[in-house]
DNA sequence: GGCGACCAATTTTTT
DNA sequence: ATTGGTCGCC
């Protein structure tokens, strides 16, 4: 017991020892906020509480281990459950979504963002939709829009915006198909258990007397089915705990909507607030350049964090000539430090779309400063992984057409795509699962096209994917990549393809991964790998005990922290970007500004802040303006380094 | 109808 | 860098 209290500020003890009844922690960046939750986890337990009795949400699944892990070392206990806001909403339904009686099943595949974009382009022909007037995309962010807030069709219908009504037909189509197809998107998950529990009182019942304390992680960030979520878990004792910082919202474009946290208190109305201001991570002088920062947003708590630190050095605003200047000076800076002894892993660099990432990787590269890079373009997206993944979703749901569809066209197979829209229409037709339609040995007398040899050796074929032995884990990936004919297809591909070699590895990394998962969850079954797969964040590939330096979006690097962050491309056009400038109202504007302070505030010893002149575009040379936040640092705790037209020319490109 | 080759178009941020 | 479209060949 004593350590958990240990070393605690007033306040934070305050937030650990609290136990029933609502409690909300408004706690700024550094305040020790993970702490003071693991060790509230940790006080409850040793407080009698049951582990399983406790539920914690937070934002990624990184976050969720580290916590997992600290509540163990803390208690010695079996850990709560700590999960993803989507994790835990995935494993409420494989167990109760056929109470929903949509016609979906335990089985159900969780479709990602190129999926769902794949079903709207679908529908769009279908409806003989111009994709050029509305972008798929468009009405991707459209629907998710709507199903973030509650909104179905017939509700989209009565929206007073024009452009919101248009896609109603398509929001209709888009569910129909996904029920059919026994598929959720990332928004279902969160939409379907709030259904669930709202129409279902006897489930809600069973949580209730299962969860009885309920923790919710970056508050700031729920949207409003999350907000939903957390008040249906909550049950009749209220105790339910959320932490967060309004002042580090970073994702309104999901739907959050941080005025959930503002109004906490409105909603518990008992609710105990602790504000956590001391900051123990930065030195003064960064924490001035953020709180200066921040002060220029209008909606917000004040709220001013302070520190016992050093003074520290001041943070620096570098300009250079070219984005090539740039990644070198940091590359160059990178390896001065670590002469000084300072570790790779000490050191990040952050930046705000994934393509920025290229000129930094050159530069790293040549210069001989090895790096990992969370996020861009993400492993699981790749073809061949998704090519293989198709393969594992179908067994494990044999009516995912748009999967078999995917497995027929990664490789030749004699069959085109117009014999599976033919044999997916007979599987309509018969009310039979596509994949057990294939399987059936009397697929011949069931089919009623043209069954033609080739059509029936790929039949065969499904049937011996269909039998292919599930468990454990690692085999079964294996003997699927070993059955599709994956592999040696790459091989057959290496003269043109010159992937083809990385392609193999990735399936042979994807055979490990399968296999690590089945050592860490010896009981698992396929299904609990595909979930795993389809909810990892980028962030989660986050590694801090291999010594490189670390390459991330803004976004992404929420939650961490660095003795040393460079932040590149603080420009107009970036920060904030360009689509804010353009169509973006003040407030976005201030959603770009948090976004830096977020970059700001992870780092401990020192920021540097780099803008370029002139920077490559799309191919094009662009001239740059510096970003409108840099002007509104305190320029007392700003060191200004202007490296324009002096050593510029030499690394030019131009 | 299937398949391979070639060209264009898209990328803000992510569970 | 993936994908979706079109074209010519089997």
């Amino acid at each position: 017991m004593s350590d958990i209290l240990d070393q605690l500020t007033e306040a934070q003890r305050a937030a650990v020892t609290h136990m029933e009844g609502p409690l909300l922690v408004v706690a700024g960046a550094g305040s020790g906020k993970t702490r003071v939750v693991t060790r509230r986890i940790a006080h409850l337990i040793q407080r009698g509480v049951w582990p399983n009795q406790i539920l914690a949400m937070t934002f990624t699944n990184k976050a969720a281990r580290e916590m997992v892990e600290r509540v163990q070392s803390l208690t010695g206990e079996r850990p709560p459950w700590v999960g993803t806001f989507h994790s835990a909403c995935a494993r409420f339904l494989r167990r109760d979504i056929e109470v929903l009686g949509d016609g979906r099943t335990g089985q159900f595949t969780i479709y990602d963002d190129d999926d769902q974009l794949s079903i709207i382009k679908l529908c769009m022909k279908e409806a003989g939709v111009n994709p050029h007037e509305l972008t798929p995309s468009a009405v991707r962010a459209r629907l998710s829009r709507a199903k973030c807030a509650g909104v179905d069709p017939d509700g989209l219908e009565a929206d007073p915006d024009w452009q919101s009504r248009q896609v109603v037909g398509l929001y209709r189509d888009y569910e129909r198909r996904l029920r059919e197809l026994n598929a959720v998107d990332f928004d279902d998950l969160l939409l379907l258990s709030v259904r669930l529990l709202q129409e279902h009182p006897a489930r809600r019942d069973v949580y209730h007397s299962r969860f009885r304390y309920i923790l919710v992680d970056e508050y700031q960030d729920t949207n409003h089915l999350q907000y939903l979520l957390m008040r249906l878990l909550t049950g009749p004792e209220q105790n339910v705990h959320a932490t967060g910082d309004p002042d580090q919202s970073i994702y309104s474009w999901r739907g959050a909507e941080y005025r959930n946290i503002m109004e906490f208190q409105k909603d518990f109305p008992k609710a105990t607030l602790i504000r956590l201001e001391q900051n123990y991570r930065s030195t003064q002088l960064i924490l001035n350049a953020a709180n200066e920062l921040i002060r220029f947003n209008t909606e917000r708590i004040d709220k001013e964090l302070f520190t016992e630190n050093d003074s520290g050095v001041p943070t620096q605003v570098i300009h250079t000539a070219t984005d090539r200047d740039e990644a070198d000076w940091v590359a160059q800076r990178v390896q001065a430090l670590r002469l000084e002894g300072v570790r790779l892993r000490q050191m990040a660099v952050f930046y705000r779309t994934n393509a920025q990432s290229r000129p930094l990787e050159e530069r790293l590269m040549s210069a001989g400063v090895p790096y990992q890079l969370i996020g861009g373009t993400r492993f699981y997206h790749r073809q061949e992984i998704k090519d293989l993944l198709a393969h594992l979703q179908l067994m494990v749901n044999p009516r995912d057409a748009v999967a078999l569809q995917r497995v027929v066209g990664c490789r030749p197979t004699g069959v085109g795509p117009k014999t599976v829209e033919a044999v997916v229409r007979q599987s309509a037709d018969d009310g039979v699962a596509v994949l057990d339609l294939l399987a059936d040995p009397a697929f011949p007398t069931r089919f009623r096209g043209r069954c033609n040899a080739r059509l029936a050796a790929f039949a065969a074929w499904c049937r011996e994917l269909r039998d292919l032995p599930r468990s454990p884990v690692g085999d079964c990936v294996a003997a699927v990549v070993e059955h599709s004919g994956i592999l040696p297809h790459l091989a057959e591909r290496q003269g043109r393809d010159p992937l083809a070699l990385d392609r193999q590895e990735n399936i042979a990394a994807m055979i490990d991964r399968a296999r690590e998962f089945e050592h860490e969850h010896p009981d698992a079954a396929l299904e609990a790998f595909l979930e795993e797969v389809a909810l990892v964040a980028d962030v989660d590939s986050h590694d801090p005990d291999s010594d490189v330096l670390s390459l991330m979006t803004l976004h992404a690097c929420k939650g961490l922290e660095f003795p040393y962050v460079f932040i590149v491309g603080v420009e107009e056009g970036y920060m904030p970007h360009q689509n804010v400038i353009d169509h973006g109202s003040d407030r976005d504007v201030e959603e770009e500004r948090r976004l830096l302070y977020v970059g700001i505030t992870r780092a401990r010893r020192a920021v540097a802040l780099l803008h370029a002149e002139d920077r490559f575009l799309w191919d094009r040379a662009s001239t740059r303006v510096p970003s409108r936040f840099l002007s509104e640092l305190p320029s007392d705790d700003v060191e200004r380094i202007d490296l324009v037209g002096r050593r510029s020319r030499r690394y030019s490109r131009w």
